[in-house]
DNA sequence: TCAACTCTTGACAGCGCTTTCAACATCTGA
DNA sequence: TCAGATGTTGAAAGCGCTGTCAAGAGTTGA
């Protein structure tokens, strides 16, 4: 293994100090030109690379952003990565993914990994993490969270609002006629699926419609929870038009289920999902869906990390979800 | 913002000295069970985390694994990471995400900003890179590649054989009678792209047929590309009875493709895809896929890693396709 | 009782960089 | 021509830790 050279070995060979090879490094102060020249060469020549953790232990920075996240193979999380990482692009940080798996242990752990290599903030997404050990975190480091909310740290949040995802999904159904409507919900202790179920209910007031419990079933965020709690469903009764997923995973699960029986979509029952993943535009039939714009999430989390570590709080991020209109839905027929 | 405690903090108050902080932080070196004991409390009290960027740069070692991807969001690698994830849990090692987007140039620069922050190690997962770049990085660093192969390196490669894979769904295929199969392919610069054109036309070939490039088009791997490429195909011809597409999201494309067109999968057309992504069992039908692993290839590369980090070299791992039957493929009916 | 060991501990020199401080060299203007 | 201002540079301390080295304390055995 060869050694990766170092700062000093570029000085001596430039014939200056490492004072004045770092400030070339970093633009720190004015430096003859002359000299310059001669750096520039040694770094060419050497294939110099400054050593970040170096950097970083002198400067005080580490210049990671900690992103926990709850598995780094989540499509919806994914999308969320993604913006992440663009808005990151070219600001010198770099996010380092640790996965919590919807479990606050976890999930603490996953921050104390971050904060032993002294990430400069972080940014959560989803999970359990209790509001008063994000809050106390919070005293110490630039935090952000993305898809949930802490009191007191509404400035900090890209937030999203799940209830009226719900409502936006439930009204189009409502709208086409549809009365008797399922709802496959997530996991009853996930913040997200409370609040789409909150919108579910809400959505049926709305419309005068008694909230029928025997509707909805927990299932767990995934295509298995969404086939099993569908099978489950329809074994038990069959007088419901439509179902309203927690989101499209779950959807395409009791896709699947309402294949098995032969149910067509949307022509007998029309399904509608939550999250617009990328793969809903490509079921049979394609899904309509409650859009949450991931990506874009994950850019603004992004953007606020860089003005929080400029010091800048900025006012609350909110962003809209929107109702993609697909194919998997239809106008009630009186059959 | 609070200061960070040190292990100069911990040893004033434990009244010791640095090094037996360190000494007992490492076990590096028996320390009387006195001063263990106030060391402890000390910690526990100032809620001391040592920083790791300092032992790092004091060590020489990073404990980061740099993992050069593609695409973060993607379906099929993330489950490699997954992978990684979890070989890595517990090592003391974490995985730092880099994505080259299938640019040899942006791969590069993923590996720069790894090597910068001087990352003990190197995954790379596909890509474009050259062959002598990474052959000349392995010389100062271990390297280990996923889903490529590199000359000279094979001892550092989880590999699986992109053509037997191919050639196993073909035979599925063509045992069930089809014969006149089209392919939808990836990316003709991609290597994947073109170790499964090369199985499917060697399958072909055990079976006497003759090779028809009218019945190949390409896609990009992507949903998209499956629905252009099989819209185009079915738009110019109709005579072929299954389609053998280069992955799962092709895959689901074309069945798109299909379902607009009514044509029903498998009765009027089989369709068999690559990757098994978890997707692909929730799919209507579910897809007949050619499974790749990714979560165990993750791991093995991760295992493979930490070998290579202790000096071993292991011998080079293949882990092998396997065809998933599921529900998208059927006997070719004479009609 | 004393030489020869064995343990436990602290001092100190780095790891590769940044940053302050002061020195020196130049340049200005009166 | 000289005080003062301005510009450029290097020495040195320090970021938070590790690891070597040597000192001091405690043991052992003859």
């Amino acid at each position: 293994m060869s050694q990766a050279r170092t700062l000093n070995d570029v000085a001596k060979i430039a014939n200056v100090s490492p004072s004045t090879v770092s400030r070339i490094l970093n633009g720190t102060a004015v430096v003859s030109s002359d000299k310059r020249k001669s750096v520039e060469e040694a770094i060419a020549s050497l294939g110099y690379r400054p050593n970040v953790m170096a950097q970083a232990l002198a400067k005080g920075r580490s210049m990671i952003i900690g992103v926990v996240t709850q598995a780094i193979s989540s499509p919806f999380y994914g999308e969320t990565f993604v913006g992440i990482e663009q808005g990151l692009a070219n600001s010198g940080y770099h996010p380092m993914f640790i996965s919590g798996h919807w479990r606050a242990d976890e999930e603490r752990e996953a921050v104390d990994i971050l904060t032993a290599r002294r990430s400069d903030a972080i940014i959560i997404l989803g999970g359990n993490l209790e509001d008063e050990y994000i809050l106390k975190m919070a005293k110490s480091l630039p935090i952000v969270t993305v898809g949930r909310s802490v009191e007191g740290l509404e400035r900090q949040s890209i937030y999203i609002s799940q209830e009226d995802g719900a409502m936006l999904g439930m009204r189009h159904l409502l709208e086409l006629g549809h009365r008797k409507i399922a709802h496959l919900a997530g996991p009853s202790t996930h913040r997200d699926s409370i609040e789409r179920l909150t919108g579910y209910k809400a959505a049926l007031a709305e419309y005068g419609i008694a909230y029928d419990p025997d509707l909805v079933l927990e299932g767990n965020f995934q295509e298995r929870g969404g086939l099993l709690a569908a099978e489950l469903l329809l074994s038990r009764r069959a007088d419901f038009t439509a179902i309203f997923a927690a989101n499209d995973q779950t959807a395409m699960g009791a896709r699947l289920a309402l294949f098995r029986r032969g149910i067509r979509v949307p022509e007998d029952m029309s399904l509608v999902g939550f999250d617009d993943l990328f793969a809903a535009g490509y079921t049979t039939p394609p899904l309509t869906t409650v859009r949450q714009p991931g990506e874009d999430m994950g850019a603004a989390a992004a953007a606020m990390v860089l003005n929080l570590l400029e010091g800048h709080l900025q006012k609350p991020t909110t962003l809209t979800p929107s109702l993609i209109l697909r194919e998997s839905t239809s106008r009630l027929r009186f059959s």
